[in-house]
RNA sequence: GGCCCGUUGGUCAAGUGGUUAAGACACCGCCCUUUCACGGCGGUAACAUGGGUUCAAAUCCCGUACGGGUCACCA
């Protein structure tokens, strides 16, 4: 139904933006999970507002009923908060500009559209079935008669109940320059481009429109989103024109890959934010590697906190093509991270995953948390690594047996037998007594420190590869199960 | 199919007319070593393709191939 809005209406919500700073948007649908790629186009957002030392505003697009999740918008509140990618407008936080949930703005969109009608740049296009038409070629929309209907006319069919949408009226001659902070310039035909629905059958606003209106009202400076939209972005320059609004800068980001030819998707298996931490990734790495994926700061260093990436962020290191995720990179980037930890605070986050594992509470996790930490890429692969602890594996004699260390079960046989009774006289059970105790036997029979210690260390873990060496194994087993442990060893090959 | 975009090692990428074409991951080798790691050193490996322009092209222009996006009253 057409209906006249005062034109001082408009004017209030002019001067309800903000003008001067820089203010970008994240403007996810609440599907109930954060995509890498989402997460990637969030933090690139934030990153040019707070570089510029802007505003960065939080805005739920929530027009698709269909979509809707349950508990969406609080993955999303979670998600951003746990990533430090704060905002300072949002539908939780207000701010001038709202409401920021789309579905609470659905009044505002038809007035736009009226507006753009009275300034010659969009029509009511009352077509019943023209689509299957267009599809089969029979159609063309330059000809479609709404196009060149006389408003008034218009008006009166619309007055009278017609059913109509609202469609943008896009010159059909002369070209559109686009620009785009990431691909330049980009010039198109406007014979190329279609008069595209504003508002539906049913007075809500297609996509397309509705953001260019929100993204407007808001005051958003730089419109950063997927590069699907490249193709359509000449018409919003158009819709701008005909407003006779200031166009934003665009930033259009190349999709994130799982391989040469599919973007990242839930439906192919890949791997949301959550599902990342939940493998046992570190926020911090995620951000990094993600922000790494498609923009490249310029020099050699990787490793970069989110301060230090808002600092350095630059459009012009975005780049044009698609970026593969390779999860063995972030696997890298976690590692690192992992390993710049104090050891209080990997202590402190390996608990649980070393607990899942040794559920012995006189066996130390923080002791075991030291050994782990130069060698864990993976929170999750921790617990993996220490079977042993709680319960001796039923290994094999076999695993005594190795050449680089010159040990073989006849060797083996005799440091576990001369050891033990040296193991039980020791004063106290710390790593200087039991290295002695070790290093002492090597150096009386003049062989190498390897040849005593595998064959110790065999016996106390009862596997050939463990975090930590026979020193540490032992300390944190205790003597007494040391001990227990070295006699069953010496058992199996007195046995053979 | 039309229109738009892209293409440097397996992957992420630096590079903006003159470079022995960086660096990182992965891979391989060596060293360190108390297994495995960590760390150190070294190595294999790239400008999609054909034409121009230029003294000089990964870099500029055109074509081709391949890939992606888009052509919804979905977002």
């Amino acid at each position: 139904m057409p209906e006249t809005t005062d034109l001082r209406w408009f004017d209030e919500m002019e001067a309800r933006i903000p003008k001067g700073k820089v203010r970008t948007r994240f403007a996810p649908s609440p599907t109930g999970y954060m995509h890498v790629g989402n997460l990637r186009t969030a933090l690139y957002t934030w990153l040019i507002a707070r570089h510029a030392d802007g505003t960065f505003i939080l805005r739920i697009e929530d027009t698709d009923q269909g979509r809707l999740v349950e508990g969406a918008v609080d993955v999303i509140y979670k998600t951003m908060q746990e990533c430090g990618l704060t905002h300072d407008e949002g539908p939780d936080l207000g701010g001038p500009v709202g409401p920021y949930i789309q579905t609470e703005r659905r009044g505002l969109y038809g007035k736009y559209a009226e507006l753009l009608i009275s300034r010659g740049h969009a029509y009511r296009c009352f077509c019943e079935k023209a689509e299957s038409e267009e599809e089969s070629g029979e159609f063309s929309r330059a000809e479609d008669p709404c196009r060149s209907l006389d408003p008034a006319e218009a008006d009166r069919r619309a007055a009278e109940g017609e059913a109509y949408v609202i469609r943008q009226k896009i010159p059909q001659e002369g070209e559109t320059v686009f620009h785009d902070e990431i691909f330049g310039d980009i010039r198109v035909e406007n014979s190329t481009l279609d008069d595209q629905v504003l508002m539906k059958r049913d007075g809500l606003p297609t996509y397309n429109f509705a953001n260019v209106v929100d993204d407007h009202l808001m005051g958003i400076t730089h419109v950063v989103r997927g590069s699907e939209y490249l193709s359509s972005a000449p018409k919003y320059n158009l819709l701008y024109e005909g407003f006779g609004w200031d166009i934003p800068k665009y930033v259009h980001c190349s999709p994130v890959m799982r391989d040469a030819h599919n973007k990242m998707s839930k439906r192919h298996g890949d791997p949301s934010y959550e599902d990342l931490i939940a493998q046992g990734y570190l926020t911090d790495a995620v951000i990094n590697y993600v922000a790494l994926l498609g923009w490249s700061p310029g020099g050699e260093r990787e490793i970069y906190s989110l301060e230090e990436l808002k600092d350095i962020f630059s459009i012009a290191g975005v780049s044009k093509s698609p970026a593969i995720f390779d999860i063995e990179k972030l696997r890298y980037f976690n590692a690192a991270y992992i390993r710049a930890m104090s050891p209080e605070k990997f202590a402190r986050v390996a608990e649980p995953y070393i607990r899942q594992a040794v559920k012995n509470e006189n066996l130390d996790a923080a002791a075991i948390a030291a050994l782990l930490q130069q060698r864990t890429e993976v929170l999750t692969e921790i617990p993996e690594k220490l079977d042993f602890f709680d319960e001796l594996p039923d290994y094999d004699a076999e695993l005594f047996t190795h050449k680089k260390s010159k040990s073989d079960a006849e060797s083996s046989r005799q440091v576990l037998q001369t050891i033990i009774p040296r193991f039980e006289a020791l004063p106290a059970w710390i790593d200087e007594e039991i290295l002695g105790a070790m290093t002492s036997l090597a150096e009386e029979w003049e062989v190498k420190n390897a040849k005593v210690m595998w064959p110790v260390r065999i016996a106390a873990a009862g596997k050939a590869v463990t975090p930590g060496g026979a020193v540490e194994i032992c300390r944190i087993l205790g003597k007494e199960e040391t001990l227990r442990r070295l006699r069953i060893g010496l058992n199996k090959l007195q046995a053979e």
